[in-house]
DNA sequence: GTCTATAAGTGGATAGAC
DNA sequence: GTCTATCCACTTATAGAC
């Protein structure tokens, strides 16, 4: 908005709250972490934040706001996925499995989910988000997406609120596996712990809907 | 361990501490709940709960151990499994929901896997419990019953442990769904939110599955 | 077993000098 | 924009009277 990101590493003191900000919510919660901590971090006394944002409240409303907008900047559009999905159905699941992972894996973001996965008890606005962007969003696209499907004949008839269920709730699964159970474990990323599940179950999926045609088509790695 | 509960309802003032504790960090949060606010809600004064519990944090111990003991005095043994398997596959996989969801769905139950839900990030007791007995172990478990039913020649050869995967992960799903998500809304309890989905669930991995031989088998409420 | 009183600490936030 | 100094509300927990 204001301007664009400075080639290197000249970050602006409130960027650097931000980061700090980022990097204690995401390891500790939100009513964990004091501005006094923060201050340390940034290399400040605690008063001076108050000279960059209005209150504590203010740095995670502009965290969460963050995530939002990136957020709305990806996204396929409708006729991008018409040609994917005649081309074929593996083809479309890799690339709508791709852009899942690719909302969710850059450190940073990660960072941000794992904030909001901490918080979606306290705040409202989080759990809000939560609910339309990871569960009631998502699965409406999908039942569509199997609608077109079963018209073209590529999958077999089947409820599609069903199928949307099936398929989308295991991704939901790994990500509350991730960054709820095995965040700060030996994985590295949400993608390198989950995307090779998602291959297997996209796998199954596809075994128990597909209308048969050719021999063996399963998605590789 | 002491004494039986008593016929109705003189509740000693440890038990009333319990009780208010499981209902106010069920709604808050454990941090976000003071000795004050327990007191409060008892009727005495904040010190006068350190005449019952050591502190705080013993509190919440006890809470997590209640839970502990009431679902250690559950589940089925191998015999039994065996018996259901042979008898029919639907069969076996509505006791088995019907396990999970009693292990789920009674009002203070309920209550306490909601404060683990919150705390599961400040609290590695809590972590380690989540990871074992929701995560590990119902897989292993799950993995154990689908090889057999394959032996048995119920359902066809597929990698038992994505099987496993594709079946509990959505059970999984739901109770995050419920717990983290839905809590507090217009469902009245996991049951009410989780039930149907669960048969839905269960009758898409049998049609995918099952080794066909009879005409329409699916599971009804 | 409950009370009052109090210790000892931490939190967010503001005022005003520089 | 950062600092020091300070406010004040609130926390867990203990000591000791009753």
């Amino acid at each position: 908005m204001k301007k664009e990101k400075s080639p290197q590493k000249t970050l602006t003191t409130k960027e650097r709250i931000f980061q700090a900000s980022v990097n204690l919510f995401s390891q500790k919660g939100f009513d964990a972490v004091s501005m006094r901590e923060i201050g340390r971090e940034v290399g400040i006394r605690e008063s001076s934040i108050y000279n960059h944002y209005k209150n504590k409240d203010a740095i995670l409303e502009s965290i969460i706001n963050h995530l939002i907008d990136k957020l709305g900047a990806m996204s396929l559009t409708d006729e991008e996925m018409d040609v994917l999905i005649s081309e074929s159905p593996e083809l479309f699941f890799e690339t709508g499995s791709r852009e899942f992972f690719n909302g969710m894996s850059n450190p940073e973001t990660e960072k941000i989910w794992r904030i909001l996965s901490i918080e979606v008890f306290h705040n409202e606005k989080i759990k809000t988000f939560f609910v339309n962007e990871l569960l009631e969003s998502p699965i409406k696209e999908w039942e569509r997406i199997f609608t077109k499907m079963m018209k073209k004949g590529i999958i077999k008839e089947y409820d599609p609120r069903v199928l949307a269920m099936e398929y989308f709730s295991f991704a939901l699964y790994l990500f509350f596996e991730y960054f709820i159970l095995k965040y700060d474990t030996k994985y590295s990323s949400f993608t390198d712990m989950a995307y090779k599940k998602m291959i297997d179950h996209t796998n199954f999926i596809l075994s128990s809907v597909k209308v048969e045609n050719d021999e063996d088509s399963n998605l590789k790695l």
